[in-house]
DNA sequence: AAGCAGGATAGGT
DNA sequence: ACCTATCCTGCTT
């Protein structure tokens, strides 16, 4: 469901439309390494299968689980010359075949298009890939305001959220912990910082925090500039307003984040997921993880399953959430379902 | 071992 | 008062 997904790409693949704002840097990270994407939910803890355990530090994003399991046909695989047609030779060879998927056109291999079309067919396919990444990035940041409770710009940042941020940068590339070196830092600090100036307080993490501070940056900016007309995370948003309650100044209730997650399936449909929507029953595929979602969202690093699960059974009593009648381990059903 | 049920208590709003 | 976090005992899968 969440796995990786390797995009075999020359450079001009994650090149942003003009006009998203995305600087170099950011960009970097979006294609690094021989034009490898590797991307996975924000958080997941599997281990990585491109090879950037030895050293390949891939970018995970949620919107590539759902680009490339559900929207996989219409994608064009983009080679360059050397590579023969349905091979794939620039990549490492995949360990674990039906989990990171090599995109293919369809019927590459046996009618190859004529090459003018075949431009065609891959310019089109390029820009919708385009903007759908700018699209995806745009909301996964929005995703981690949500989880984190920060605002999108990091300019309005305090000391806490930009530990927040941190915590979350590092558990999405898998740093280190660095916050120690960034303690008396606000949002302004950082967003006047160089890469030289992470470097001297960070020499491992420098060029990815700086990067990814970089993503954050250009979003808020194009979200300002944005603001009022029509964006393209419309859907996002839509399945926000309907259980969340951050915006309200009320803290969240745990049934609120777990219908959240349970509202984003691409993202977090490997840890949490509907079983039947109608009637509300969901499952917790992934137990720690989606403790360790809601101790992110609660400031509660200690929140484990054991305290998660005592709290929903808080709501039995209160006809919130109630074990469905054939009773199933890490099965629940909201008693309202909507 | 991991999950489930529910009592008790503490702390925050 | 309400909601949750935490800790706990005992039971079930």
């Amino acid at each position: 469901m969440a796995n990786p997904v390797r995009i075999q790409t020359d450079s001009t693949v994650l090149q942003p439309p003009r006009s998203t704002g995305f600087t170099e840097s950011s960009l970097a990270l979006l294609k690094r390494e021989d034009g490898i994407v590797q991307t996975s939910e924000m958080v997941d803890h599997k281990p990585r299968l491109d090879g950037s355990d030895r050293g390949h530090p891939g970018l995970y994003l949620s919107c590539f689980d759902m680009l490339f399991t559900e929207d996989a046909a219409w994608l064009v695989r983009v080679s360059d010359s050397s590579t023969p047609a349905g091979g794939g030779s620039r990549l490492e060879p995949c360990q674990e075949p039906e989990q990171c998927p090599v995109i293919d056109s369809p019927g590459l291999g046996a009618s190859p298009l004529s090459p003018t079309l075949e431009e065609q067919v891959e310019e089109r396919s390029l820009e919708q890939v385009q903007s759908l990444v700018v699209g995806e990035v745009l909301k996964d940041i929005e995703t981690a305001c949500k989880l984190l409770n920060i605002t999108p710009d990091p300019m309005e940042w305090n000391c806490g959220n930009v530990q927040k941020w941190l915590l979350w940068t590092e558990h999405l590339y898998r740093l280190p912990q660095v916050g120690k070196a960034f303690q008396d830092l606000d949002g302004k600090d950082l967003c006047s910082m160089s890469e030289e100036d992470f470097r001297q307080r960070s020499p491992q993490c420098s060029e990815t925090l700086h990067a990814h501070l970089d993503i954050w940056k250009s979003a808020a900016w194009m979200k300002e500039r944005c603001s009022g007309g029509e964006t393209r995370m419309r859907e996002g948003e839509e399945l926000w307003s309907e259980a969340d309650s951050s915006c309200s100044g009320q803290p969240i209730h745990l049934w609120q984040f777990l219908r959240e997650l349970l509202l984003k399936p691409h993202s977090y449909g490997h840890c949490i997921r509907w079983l039947n929507k109608d009637k509300g029953i969901f499952k917790i595929e992934d137990s720690a993880h989606v403790a360790r979602l809601w101790g992110l969202r609660k400031n509660r690093p200690a929140m484990n399953y054991d305290k998660l699960s005592r709290s929903i059974r808080q709501y039995y009593k209160k006809g919130i959430i109630r074990k469905p009648d054939v009773s199933q381990r890490l099965v629940y059903q909201f008693v309202h379902p909507v």
